[in-house]
DNA sequence: GTATAAAACGGAAGGCCGTTCCGTTTACTC
DNA sequence: GAGTAAACGGAACGGCCTTCCGTTTTATAC
């Protein structure tokens, strides 16, 4: 690694950082054309659909598919992890178009939305298999910062009542989204809806 | 079906009340083999264990299965099912041996167990296979019945309070088994005695 | 521009799994 | 004991995940 060849400077010149060791120009067209295909198929065939699939639709070999992502399960952690990311990029979004308490809800049935349609995530987490293992603790890493930031500013503008940890909002409203008993896919809006409302009682206090 | 070749009585002369027709001891003995040993490898390997060795281990092909579960998914619905009765039959088992109470606190737990261990359910449950729709209804349909004999007899001695469900009670229940979030598995135990004492509080009113 | 090496590609092939098919075996009836 | 339908078993098929390697593409050196 320290020296190789014929390499004297190039890329290599202000690399020190990180080893970042950018992608070949062809393969980060493909990577990202491969997580767009998965997400698309996910979301129409559910997480089983076949990698082939993903790879026709992406317009590479399976090869290739491998190459980024060494198991199949490598692919759907990351793309759940990206659409973690969408979502968290979201509060950011609504916190400057909204006022704080308004943002907050907006934010809140964005996770609602977000938890709802990816149900082929819980068949995944709960198959058993390690590989996803490290999810659930990517989840709360990354999204209760954002809600924290969120129910911060709301409160500090007296617009919902203090004391409710972003944690426990996550998991209440994960919960809520959880069943949809029988096949009515508006109960989770309307439960999560009664929650916010909820958290506006008894601001400014 | 009205007249076959060769058959003028035999078991077929009391026939009439149900298209019951008595499999033949081989074929029931085989049946009796790969559920006790499909039960077994979804216990130790869970429910995606490969259908062969399920039949390796009752010690036939995986012709015999096929005949008997047309589907895999139709071999993991009976085991479940055949759980399901064994907790409902423990209802009775209880009631007999205990005071009202205490028969109803104990099936809980029991009924906490099942869920437990069963976790592997809810992979196939939330897989999206339609195999598995009736299920819920199922499940619904026979420990309903089983609980409310429980309840409706401890709230007749006076040792329970009145007014709650055994719809609800059984959804509390489930919820609570669920998640099992940081891996203890004491948990679920734990907050379902605290439910099943929260029954006791107000009795004999 | 050409040469060269490394990186990346693609798809055939291997192995596992669910399911089907059919020649053989087994259990009942007479 | 003979006959017949039920039941059996495992080879074979198709689909899927994953690996492997010869070929192509990109980036760099000259």
């Amino acid at each position: 690694m320290v020296n190789r060849k014929t390499q004297k400077k190039g890329r290599d010149t202000q690399p020190r950082g990180r080893t970042v060791r950018h992608l070949r120009a062809d393969a980060q067209r493909n990577l990202d054309a491969l997580l767009q295909s998965a997400m698309a198929v996910f979301a129409t065939s559910g997480v089983h659909a076949p990698v082939r699939q993903i790879a026709e639709k992406a317009g590479v070999g399976v090869g290739t598919v491998y190459r980024h992502f060494p198991q199949r399960s490598d692919l759907i952690v990351a793309v759940f992890r990206r659409e973690v990311d969408a979502c968290v990029d979201a509060a950011a979004v609504l916190a400057a178009a909204h006022k704080p308490g308004e943002a907050l809800t907006r934010w809140l049935q964005r996770y609602v939305d977000f938890i709802s349609a990816k149900r082929g995530l819980a068949a995944a987490l709960h198959s058993g298999d390690p590989a996803y293992d490290t999810l659930p603790a990517y989840f709360q890493k990354r999204l209760r910062p954002a809600l924290e930031t969120l129910l911060d500013a709301a409160v500090a503008a007296g617009e919902v009542r203090s004391g409710v940890k972003p944690d426990d909002l996550l998991r209440a409203v994960a919960s809520l989204s959880a069943p949809a008993h029988d096949g009515d896919p508006t109960h989770a809006r309307r439960m999560v809806g009664l929650l916010a409302d909820g958290l506006r009682y008894g601001a400014k206090s």
